[in-house]
DNA sequence: CTCTATATCAACCATCCGGTTGATACCGGT
DNA sequence: ACCGGTATCAACCGGATGGTTGATATAGAG
């Protein structure tokens, strides 16, 4: 049971669409997409910005496995602000089927990763997408970015320490939730349907009803609305 | 629209069950029932103890018209706690079908009434019930029910002024939702299935099921659970 | 090396819920 | 006298949700 030491998100879903939003609309991006990190660095919760589900899609199936920006490359390091043209030589960039059958094909030109920690680990991360329409990048871009960066990476340690967040990690461990309950019953007081949740949290519808029969047993209650309802009375 | 004006029981629901749990382990009764008094002087949201629903049903359908302790009687006075046995005479009391067919075959010798109110306003009440295996009411324990009713009178005004209150009141200002609405949103935000807050509002469940739709509408969302979301979201 | 906890998924069924349409009734203001 | 807002109810449909059973896999504890 170690419950208590895992660092739980919670709270990190609204800090994804404000940091989502001020991201697309200070900085010139095509497409943006945000995600929160798992305690297997894998990437959940992806949140987009004017990208084709189609697009997020063939990612999803295929070509995260080839991403040379993905989180689990950075979650030892301490890698911030990322440009991928910076990451990847040009001549392995067109050898690289990542850029010549994914990224180029949806007129993308270079991606520039953001990554969040807390105690050294990285817990969420952004990544912006330049258009070929767009002139290259310049470091006034970049500083940009990074500044915007520093600032989330402030806005984040404090959401940690927060009242609210205190709240809800009292409430999960009085009832002794799991981490991925923990994550779920952080989207049922979303109010999102149990498919987005499964969506969000990439995996099956039925393993979010299994997890749900396991929060309703613990909370004591039989309905999402209860444990919203619940969440909303604990303040 | 004189939606501001009006007194919202908000917070009243919870509070309806810590009364009763408190009237009903310190004074000796068979049953109880708590209700909230709406606007027209008429009774919803009953809470029972130990009554049985069949009882209840009974009255529900028949014989709360022929109550002498029913709300609308007392709606303008002042009275706070009224016994039925005094005000009835042990001479009309037989004579009463209330009293012959509904009270004494469910095996009940008296009824205690307590009566709360918010600005002179009936909001809540309280009947005890007495059975005929328990000696008569002494005026110890209706001194007692009396310092309850003091306590529960003072507890009720702090709540009105509340923070946790003037949010609710805030929140449903803001989306400009009726007082039915709010009562609704207020049933809601408890986690109950539309068959229950149809039973406690006394009405219908295809009216609540058009209410959420009003509400629904007014919030700009599509779900009761959202609906909980959001009001846990504005604290 | 078991055993438990956790996480994952499938299939089924009954019920609940959201969405819609349409209808009646009351009240208050124009 | 008319109209808009509120409150009430009915009937219908499809999709969401809750409840259950059973199954697999992995990791950590004893």
């Amino acid at each position: 049971m170690k419950t208590n030491q895992v660092i739980n998100p919670a709270g990190l879903y609204e800090f994804q669409n404000e940091s989502l939003n001020l991201l697309t609309s200070v900085l010139g991006v095509s497409k943006a997409v945000s995600y929160i990190v798992d305690e297997q660095a894998r990437p959940i919760c992806y949140k987009t910005y004017h990208m084709q589900s189609s697009m997020h899609r063939e990612y999803m199936e295929t070509y995260h496995k080839l991403d040379p920006l993905h989180p689990t490359q950075f979650s030892e390091q301490d890698a911030t602000v990322v440009k991928m043209n910076d990451l990847v030589s040009t001549q392995n960039r067109y050898n690289h089927p990542y850029y010549t059958n994914f990224i180029s094909p949806w007129g993308v030109q270079d991606i520039v990763e953001l990554f969040l920690r807390v105690d050294n680990r990285l817990v969420a991360g952004f990544a912006l997408f330049i258009s070929k329409q767009q002139s290259e990048l310049r470091s006034a871009d970049i500083n940009k970015a990074e500044q915007i960066h520093r600032f989330m990476q402030f806005s984040l340690e404090q959401s940690y320490s927060s009242p609210k967040q205190a709240q809800f990690d009292h409430f999960c461990t009085a009832f002794q939730l799991t981490p991925k309950e923990r994550m779920v019953v952080q989207l049922v007081a979303q109010g999102l349907p149990n498919k987005t949740i499964a969506t969000d949290l990439n995996c099956s519808l039925a393993t979010i009803k299994t997890h749900l029969q396991h929060i309703f047993a613990k909370l004591e209650v039989n309905s999402k609305t209860e444990v919203a309802s619940l969440l909303y009375q604990t303040h």
